[in-house]
DNA sequence: GCGTCAAATGTAATATTATAACATGAGAGC
DNA sequence: GCTCTCATGTTATAATATTACATTTGACGC
């Protein structure tokens, strides 16, 4: 699976999402709803985090909800079953990388194109994970996110 | 420097860092003003992180402000001079542990107490800055914050 | 079929967080 | 005293998110 950066075949990308969140939701009986399918479509358009209210009026036009609680729910949905993250910094969201595996993900921000990369972060046995443990602090979820500047916007300001 | 969840002397902690902020601004020629600095003190009572909308009630009852713009440019300012940190997660900022010292903080969040505590972190060296060197991104800034239970709340839980 | 229950959706209203824009004031340096 | 910069006062509004309650739909047991 890419990170999102280096070229890749984006329809592949979309595909392999939006069929392991079906078959999560078939094996644990969970309901890929129109909405809920519609806005997992939109957050895996471009590797971008969307905010509620970039989706919103798509799903409008769409006849899927015009009320902020339907793109809410719908991001509810996909966050809590893995198919999506919310990224803090940017109070946005994006479709997760690594749909079904258990991950804990850390994102980078590129501030140049807002191209967002998740990779895998494991903070509960990397760095952080062992000054908690020093401090008797117990992680229950960790937000690491970077921003800076990806491999093509150096580029392109190099040259 | 105590991280605050451990037993310390808390009025040491508060005048070492207004302290710092004094030193700071005389070096630098900035004005530590009223509202920045009362600010900086509510910031510093608890470790905890405060909403703007936190500390605006104080300010209007004490005379230095009664509107957001007010309390948003004191935040402002302290951050953007190393006084205090952002909390994402929370929406929220804390004033700085270290300040004076160029340093990545991290933050462990007490979801049963909402203590903050800042940690030192060195993603441009860690486990992360390396992931990023990998790829070829160019780190600017990280957002390094988890969420669980702190040592004291553990203990209450468990007896 | 029919009742009933849970999950999902529709909708109005409102809460929370944050910023834009422009006017006013206060002090430093000339 | 002039002017320039920085800080503050104030109004309005933007952007993000949630509460609360009504309605619909489909599964399941009877």
């Amino acid at each position: 699976m890419s990170t999102g950066f280096e070229k890749h075949d984006h329809g592949t990308c979309v595909a392999t999402s939006i069929k392991a969140a079906e078959d999560h939701c078939a094996a644990h009986k969970l309901q890929l709803t129109p909405v809920r399918r519609r806005v997992l479509e939109l957050l895996l358009e471009g590797h971008k985090a969307l905010g509620a209210y970039d989706i919103l009026p798509t799903l409008a036009a769409e006849g899927l909800g015009s009320q902020p609680p339907v793109v809410y729910r719908a991001l509810d949905f996909l966050q809590s079953n893995g198919f999506a993250h919310k990224v803090e910094k940017l109070n946005a969201w994006t479709a997760c990388m690594h749909p079904g595996e258990d991950h804990n993900p850390a994102f980078m921000i590129c501030s140049d194109c807002d191209m967002v990369a998740e990779i895998p972060a494991s903070p509960v046995t990397g760095d952080l994970g062992r000054a908690a443990e020093k401090m008797g602090f117990s992680i229950n979820t960790a937000v690491i996110e970077v921003e800076g500047t990806c491999p093509s916007c150096q580029e392109v300001k190099t040259t």
